[in-house]
DNA sequence: GCAATAGCTAACAAAACTTGTTAGTTGCCA
DNA sequence: TGGCAACTAACAAGTTTTGTTAGCTATTGC
């Protein structure tokens, strides 16, 4: 985690103004819990300074995901959650608790060589085709062009009695 | 996909009634390509069922989801999309046109065994944790029950240029 | 240090999506 | 075919997120 300093530098470095909303949003960020919605951290930061706007949050929780200090977990409806750790990682979500919980490591072992991987079978499904009919051309594989992924497992937490 | 006959077969023997709403969603769904949002059903089944409340629609999906009939995709913010699809497959989600696709058997090559992976390293931040601080307690993966995971790629999908 | 300015914040409004409620209707079973 | 449980349509409202804008502040050049 950055200190103050080192996070008033970096925000400079890429054009943005160190504000003590962006400050307080960015240590909100890391004190809280989990996987905290821009709720939460509003919540949280509001205990500091409490005339920070929510639109302000989310503004400054976006910066952050844009610069890639943060990023936006979706593992289903609702709020969206922020995640701190930027190191490569997935997720657990408990179908009780709804709790959520990274999983380190597993990308090695469950994926050899991504994103490097290029034999994937894709698409069985076009998401774009034609409007008035199920699409059902089969793409090679080459022409997609894979960045990241992602691997959200589901179950019972151990706390829920997993 | 089941045809009219088997659906009303299929809802009584869920304890559903066999409605018209019904079999519209349930066919708008099919005949739909990709992944509509309940928008986009809405859309399709007014155009023989003008009357139809997107209330309804949104109900009837839902019933579908818990008869295992079709599946939400959660794969970022906006509206949920519904997937016909039952089978286990996975999803690439194109960072430009934002399209789904469907990707099939990247499980069995990517994920030796699973769902009995017993190895994962879980979890490295608690999702529901003392509130004051981050909990960065690791349990022991076999106190975790795995159900499901789903992969997400994301990336350029090929009419976009991947 | 200080003024000019580009960018930021707070407040307000509203969009987008989904669910709650309820009166009247309809499918289903006896 | 009648009675009832379940369903639908309509309406309202909740939740989450984003748009807009006037005033404020961090930065930079001096």
């Amino acid at each position: 985690m950055r200190s103050p300093d080192e996070l008033s530098e970096f925000l400079r470095a890429n054009g943005l103004k160190a504000t003590p909303q962006r400050h307080a949003v960015f240590e909100a960020l890391h004190r809280e819990s989990g996987h905290p919605t821009a709720d939460d951290i509003w919540a949280r930061v509001r205990e500091q300074m409490p005339t920070i706007s929510l639109r302000t949050v989310y503004q400054a929780l976006h910066d952050l995901v844009d610069l890639g200090e943060a990023r936006i977990v979706t593992v289903g409806a609702g709020a969206a959650q922020f995640d701190r750790n930027t190191e490569q990682h997935d997720h657990f979500v408990c179908r009780k608790c709804e709790a959520i919980f990274d999983v380190v490591s597993s990308r090695p072992r469950l994926m050899s060589g991504f994103p490097d991987v290029a034999d994937v079978e894709l698409p069985a499904t076009d998401g774009s085709g034609p409007s008035g009919a199920r699409s059902d051309v089969v793409e090679p594989a080459a022409n997609f062009q894979i960045e990241t992924a992602e691997v959200i497992f589901r179950g019972l937490c151990a706390p829920c009695g997993g």
